[in-house]
DNA sequence: CTGGTTGCAAAATTTTTGCACTGGT
DNA sequence: ACCAGTGCAAAAATTTTGCAACCAG
């Protein structure tokens, strides 16, 4: 179990009880979207704020402390910021596998990019199919 | 200049005028999010309505004539469906280029998979970071 | 204490839907 | 001529905002 105080803290954010259940809310399912977010912590703490939860994703988000996952024909998921990795994602249920990079992966990738861009801040690398317990239903 | 219309009736789409407009202006500008394709139309169709792009937009992404591209923090782009590509992307202005991938690419990035998907139907690899053009302003 | 944070309610924005009319094939 | 497709207007869904009360530091 994290100190997500301190993370909180170290981004110059408060530790308050709804940011603490959207940390360990996200933290449990590994990727939520907002909505999903509102509704786990809603069942322990019925009075939450959808604002709060909105407010709070995207200043979490803008402090890196969660990262956005956009997701092709779903609404966008959020985790909480870790090392750089790829996602496994079910286009049919929408769930999503973090897989670590290879050795030399983002060199790689990073050596694709052209001048058009200055540097790159952040990759993205996604591989959509249909999962185990997906196809098996 | 692409033949449009059949590649419209090729998945089973009728060659309307407003369809057209829409795979036009998606393929002059490149990538565009769905109000953008509105802004663009109804400059020279002033009488064009959003819910008709909305719908036209779902149908061709779901009979694989257009593809979703889904950007951090911003709203999905379209483009016209092509081969599997790199997109690199300005956290500024939000510009996309598309980048040909190397040789192999897709089988070094596909052994990264794991047993979670059956197999991969489709892969995302974007690259973020500040174009050279917002860099300069 | 006190400035940041919350919850609520209202507003704004985005997306979807129903339906009479139109136009592609 | 038929039926998919369109435009409009209304509804639904999503996201943002303003503000009084509240609480973490």
């Amino acid at each position: 179990m994290t100190d997500y105080s301190l993370l909180l803290r170290e981004n110059d954010l408060k530790a308050t009880f709804q940011r603490m259940q959207i940390l360990e809310t996200i933290s449990k399912f590994g990727h939520l979207t907002i909505d999903s977010i509102y509704t786990e912590i809603s069942k322990v703490h019925s009075s939450i704020s959808l604002a709060t939860i909105y407010k709070n994703i995207l200043m979490m988000v803008d402090r890196g402390v969660l990262t956005e996952v956009p997701i092709i024909g779903k609404k966008s998921k959020y985790e909480i910021k870790k090392d750089e990795h790829i996602h496994l994602i079910c286009i049919s249920c929408g769930d999503v596998h973090d897989k670590s990079f290879k050795d030399r992966t983002i060199e790689y990738i990073d050596s694709i990019s052209d001048d058009f861009l200055l540097s790159t801040t952040h990759r993205e690398i996604n591989l959509y199919g249909v999962c185990n317990r997906c196809n098996n239903i």
